[in-house]
DNA sequence: ACGATTACCGTAAACGTTTACGCATTCTTG
DNA sequence: CAAGAATGCGTAAACGTTTACGGTAATCGT
């Protein structure tokens, strides 16, 4: 269908080395022969073949994105940050939605490795030893946002989940709170579960508030367990006066379950969530809440992936920002 | 670094071409030279080259997706239902994010040109002469979700959108409302603004009810227009009793406004979206809205871009979704 | 004015596959 | 048991580029 660079070589009356080297405007050829190309170029309706590049190229321009979920204001907006500076320097992402499910991680990792991408984004999920191999063998950059790994050498952005989970419990106990409740993500999830439930352990002790276990419910970072797990909650320990959710979702879903509950927030309940997507700026009464740099981590995640140099990880700072869902109890 | 076909080849004492007929298992050879391609395959850690593969086959098993924004949960509800049976199909979801800019479409449109695509989804936006003229020099299938065209014959995959709101505006009618704000899309958007402006204006009419254009305020999908609008028209036009706001978000901005002008939600002011997405659901309180079966587009328009055969346009099918954030005035 | 650069351009190999074609060898069939 | 069909396999062209290499012709320096 399309005309190739053959086409235009003969149409032009020219070889298709020029025709190649005026495309990629290289050096060797006269204005003349320049203007000329371009007009056929123009008239054949020439364009490049990426597939045909890549092949000689060994480049594709392609970068792929691995991501547990696509249904989170969290992934929405981290990918917004990947594809604004993907664009921006030319690079296609593919979409890969492990849908938390190793299968589906690997074979999306194969897929991958055959389509030749430049250099993958690996988002969330706990890096498995053997999708580590697969991407070693792959011999591409690798970058991994809201993770880490000991076991390879890949970088990593993220925020310290540990002290964000520290800071926003002792946010709630500055504010009076003794009682305070948990909704974490699973138990054994080693990236954004354990590190959470240990900073909140740790500002319980700082302050000399016994950790008791069943404070704390175990979500699965979306709004139907957190609701779920508010009534677990609620009815386990009646008497907390907050609750921290280690996403902001799950912090919705304690406002809903509050709500139909006849539970005012904040007067009965306080309420902290974790990322500040738009959700929380959305939620009614408007959710304190730890704010994460997400759309800053895509870019930041596009730029590292992207540059030649040595690849040092970084830990993004994040802070609380207070909107309505806590009280004082001073 | 990888090994190519012809080492395989080479190991396996065989040509190139029936190590490529084992591969995409083809017949021409003994069950015996099967095993032992396989097993140099293994030993080499083979894996095929899909770039050189597209070259040849002109089937790159990559499909674009062309969306305005990648930050409503409208937008990522479609896209979670056209990666799902995308992976399903073995197809590559190249993710394009227009930004609603024209100069960014038309970028997109060539780098999928030059990166051969099989095949684009295009969504929401109005299809503009220029991006219609590509996409049929592309020669390839392409089918529109939540917007439509009569100047190209692309199919299409949407609700009757001045169906669905003359639905919404007759079921505040029904309960008793005749003061009925509306918050549209942009003004001249003939896909989501006009035409919802229609069943609006239609619905009221067949009540008798006369159309007045400052019972309605324009926003663009998103929360913070929402927001803004809200309070616009409760300046504007106090005494209505119910505002149909034709996105789920901007509708869970008329719910903060009110919240944060205490006025009560359904008590003084009754509210109903448009889509039905996971906001709907998470709202305070629960939102009224329009049901559209997002994710099951997103599945039918990829089913309907890799179908061989004649494409027919399909209008999906919606229903009211009835929470609490409606009051019943009679 | 003469050799040495330099500018312009073409030829052809290479990238890693698929596949049409052809050639032995084996299998069928009457 | 011979002729034809089927099976198993290899050779080489093709896909659309980029680029190393080489060859003229023009320009430079002295």
């Amino acid at each position: 269908m399309g005309s190739t660079i053959k086409d235009v070589a003969r149409y032009a009356g020219v070889s298709v080395a020029t025709v190649s080297r005026v495309i990629n405007n290289l050096s060797g050829y006269t204005e003349e022969t320049r203007k000329q190309v371009l007009r056929t170029i123009e008239e054949l309706g020439y364009t490049p073949n990426a597939i045909a590049r890549g092949l000689v190229n060994k480049k594709t321009s392609t970068i792929g994105v691995l991501l547990p979920s696509l249904t989170s204001k969290f992934m929405n907006e981290l990918l917004n940050g990947i594809e604004s500076v993907a664009h921006k320097r030319e690079k296609s992402v593919i979409l890969c939605n492990t849908d938390t499910d190793g299968s589906r991680t690997e074979q999306y990792l194969k897929v991958l490795n055959e389509k030749q991408v430049d250099g993958i984004i690996f988002v969330s999920e706990w890096l498995k030893e053997s999708y580590g191999q697969i991407m070693v063998d792959m011999k591409i950059p690798v970058v991994l946002v809201s993770t880490y790994t000991y076991r390879f050498n890949f970088p990593y952005i993220r925020v310290d989940d540990t002290k964000a989970s520290y800071t926003a419990t002792s946010y709630l106990i500055e504010k009076g709170h003794r009682e305070i409740g948990m909704i974490s993500g699973r138990r054994g999830d080693p990236v954004a579960g354990y590190p959470r439930i240990e900073g909140y352990k740790k500002a319980l002790n700082d302050a000399g508030i016994p950790f008791r276990e069943e404070y704390i419910a175990y979500g699965d970072f979306h709004y139907r367990s957190g609701v779920k797990s508010a009534e677990e909650l609620l009815k386990r320990v009646p008497h907390i006066t907050a609750v921290f959710a280690t996403s902001d979702e799950m912090a919705l879903g304690v406002l809903s379950y509050a709500y139909r509950a006849g539970i005012s927030v904040p007067d009965e309940l306080s309420v902290i969530g974790y990322d500040d997507t738009q959700d929380a700026e959305m939620a009614i009464p408007p959710l304190t809440t730890i704010h994460q740099p997400i759309f800053e981590m895509g870019v930041r995640a596009v730029e590292m992936l992207l540059s030649p140099g040595g690849k040092e990880s970084v830990i993004m700072p994040y802070h609380i920002v207070e909107r309505e869902s806590v009280k004082s109890l001073q």
